[in-house]
DNA sequence: ATGGCAGTTCCTAACTGA
């Protein structure tokens, strides 16, 4: 089984080159971000003519994810408060930025994270906050079944130095700070890992470079779209691979497909 | 080099992104 990852940035833009790359790539299930497309606008008929079912949960102008599957998913829900309830999510949900689905007894959560903007800012706070909502939303899921989770998106944080191409650079900016790194940690210690790192552990793979500045042509990237995996799927995993090809076309998002399979 | 680029909309200016 194939789970990939994408932030398409506007799948309105971008959907000839998700069709093509389903065409090449036929993963069970595609987790998308930054559709930016309320859902009746959600172009859905490229896809189904692919054979895959959509599940969407998107806004105008920003945020948005999506998930595209070969097989129907069972207990889809979108946002915190299924899970959460509406007392302790407030306003969290009004951003897309959460879908959830099972497909082969795996729940799939695929996720966007805030940005954060700046250090200090109000964006930032918020996605400090959102983090550990998130934190209690899979503490919730893992006690549910099935409890073989895949959590996949773009986490806006990169985890490690070697996820960055100058760490010295970055280091205390937004995406690599201490505290974004921390709150990132608490979740991953309620028992998931990086199923990219089982495989790979040299620096310079990356899944988003800015579009200035020639930064994909110079590889000056930061791996930001992650995988991440409780111990049994870990385990099972035979790759985790990044595919820098969609990055190279013409009109690319800025970010580029992650994929595990398992 | 605090620039550079790309997406969106109350669309040619302002915002968001990372």
């Amino acid at each position: 089984m194939k789970i990939a990852t994408w932030n398409v940035n506007s799948i309105r833009t971008r959907s000839q080159h998700v069709v093509d790359w389903l065409g090449q790539n036929p993963v069970n299930v595609l987790c998308l971000q930054e559709t930016k497309v309320p859902d009746a606008d959600f172009p859905r008929l490229p896809f189904e003519q692919l054979g895959y079912h959509l599940y969407v949960s998107g806004q105008k102008s920003y945020n948005g994810v999506a998930l595209l599957s070969l097989e129907p998913l069972a207990d889809v829900s979108t946002g915190f408060e299924p899970i959460l309830g509406a007392s302790s999510v407030g306003e969290l949900d009004q951003q897309k930025r959460v879908i959830t689905g099972v497909a082969n007894g795996i729940r799939i959560v695929n996720l966007y994270v805030p940005n954060g903007a700046s250090v200090g800012s109000e964006k930032y706070e918020y996605k400090l906050y959102w983090l550990k909502v998130l934190r209690e939303y899979l503490r919730s899921l893992l006690t549910k079944q099935p409890s073989d989770i895949c959590i996949s998106g773009d986490f806006n944080i990169a985890l490690e130095n070697r996820d960055l191409h100058n760490p010295d650079a970055s280091k205390g900016q937004v995406m690599a700070t201490d505290l974004e790194r921390q709150a990132l940690k608490e979740i991953l210690e309620l028992g998931f890992a990086d199923v990219f790192r089982k495989f790979t552990a040299e620096d310079g793979h990356f899944s988003w470079w800015d579009y200035r500045a020639g930064a994909f042509r110079r590889n000056l990237g930061w791996r930001i779209d992650h995988h991440y995996l409780t111990s049994k799927l870990y385990q099972q995993a035979k790759s985790c691979t990044i595919d820098i090809a969609p990055r190279a076309l013409p009109q690319p998002s800025d970010h580029t497909p992650v994929v595990v399979e398992f």
